[in-house]
DNA sequence: TCTCACATGTAACTAGTTACATGATTGC
DNA sequence: GCAATCATGTAACTAGTTACATGTGAGA
């Protein structure tokens, strides 16, 4: 019964042993990244897989910080994870807010529009952008061809946050289009 | 201090009146489709909206069902929803267990992996044909050139749905292309 | 009588966010 | 001494899902 968040921290552990501390540095920020979290989530978390046994932990002191609690998968969570990975998914549930306003758009002020629309889309455009300069790297990196390694996985999300914020963009851009003339109907 | 799902609600309203169980039918489906909810939460969440008058109701009685309440949007209803479309959204939280899974697909076996994605990839082109359909019938209505129009927005959404799903279709054709070679070499 | 669609709600739970709390060690 | 980073946790709250609960009226 575990849980999606779960997998989330078995998928980052799969690839290398971290502490609870290093998940939440890389989940804050998303992996793949289409899965976040914050630390507050992630300890508990990590103690109920550790109850499962599908990751086990060792204290490594240090001379320099504070001693950490370095965990690591184990052969069932290893199981486990690649088992959901090709288990068939329900339905997903899209929650996009900025469509959402979109949906009531017609009420609001086109030039104000226009301008929301213009900030995201060079918001998508920057993330967008970010994604490429990763993209070029990971294009170098030999582990591509073979998709058994770690590095096709992160080039296939990657390949995901590209497509997705291309399309965002686009579509952000295309709005404001839109709605650019009416906005200048009212105040010419 | 509306939530997003009372936006949404508003969003709704500002439409047409309607009563929570027509509400529910709508976001159970999803509205534009980037919102959904459940009926526990939208009842709730409409006697809210009331306390803070942005929506008033009235009991209307039928001569073959049972009597229902009648939600409408205030004219404070209409300029906070106007107010919040345009209001600077905080940076969206992508959530995408499939994206989530491909990040460990290394792990699986490619077989399996492939047709999962095969089976994505033929959901998300139906629900495209889906929209697809829908745009062909929006496209002839008048109001689309107008952005100050319902008509406009829905179909600003409807563009949304079709380019998020055409993009997913896309790259769930693209990763279990990837796979395909390697689950033939493991049983020729 | 029984099932189905209409209609409205509450309760219990899971997931996720924000805020609170503590302590080690380094560098200023 | 103080701020910053590393490190781990808990508490309180908001959002969302699943399950429970009740009642009307139509049609088989």
């Amino acid at each position: 019964m575990t849980s999606t968040l779960g997998f989330a921290l078995l998928g980052l552990l799969a690839r290398q042993p971290r502490s609870g501390y290093d998940i939440a540095a890389q989940l804050e920020r998303g992996v793949g990244p289409f899965w976040h979290a914050r630390h507050s989530q992630i300890y508990p978390e990590l103690a109920r897989l550790q109850v499962d046994a599908l990751v086990d932990f060792e204290v490594v002191e240090q001379h320099d910080r504070p001693a950490k609690k370095v965990y690591s998968i184990t052969d069932a969570g290893r199981v486990a994870l690649a088992d959901w990975v090709v288990s068939p998914p329900g339905q997903a549930a899209i929650r996009s807010e900025l469509t959402l306003r979109a949906y009531s758009i017609w009420l609001a002020d086109p030039r104000r529009a226009a301008a929301m629309l213009r900030e995201q889309e060079r918001i998508h455009r920057e993330q967008l952008a970010h994604y490429e300069g990763d993209r070029q790297r990971l294009e170098r990196s030999p582990g591509l061809a073979d998709p058994r390694t770690p590095e096709f996985a992160t080039y296939a999300t990657l390949r995901r946050g590209i497509g997705y914020e291309s399309e965002l963009a686009e579509w952000c851009a295309w709005l404001a289009a839109e709605l650019e003339p009416a906005a200048e109907q009212i105040e010419p």
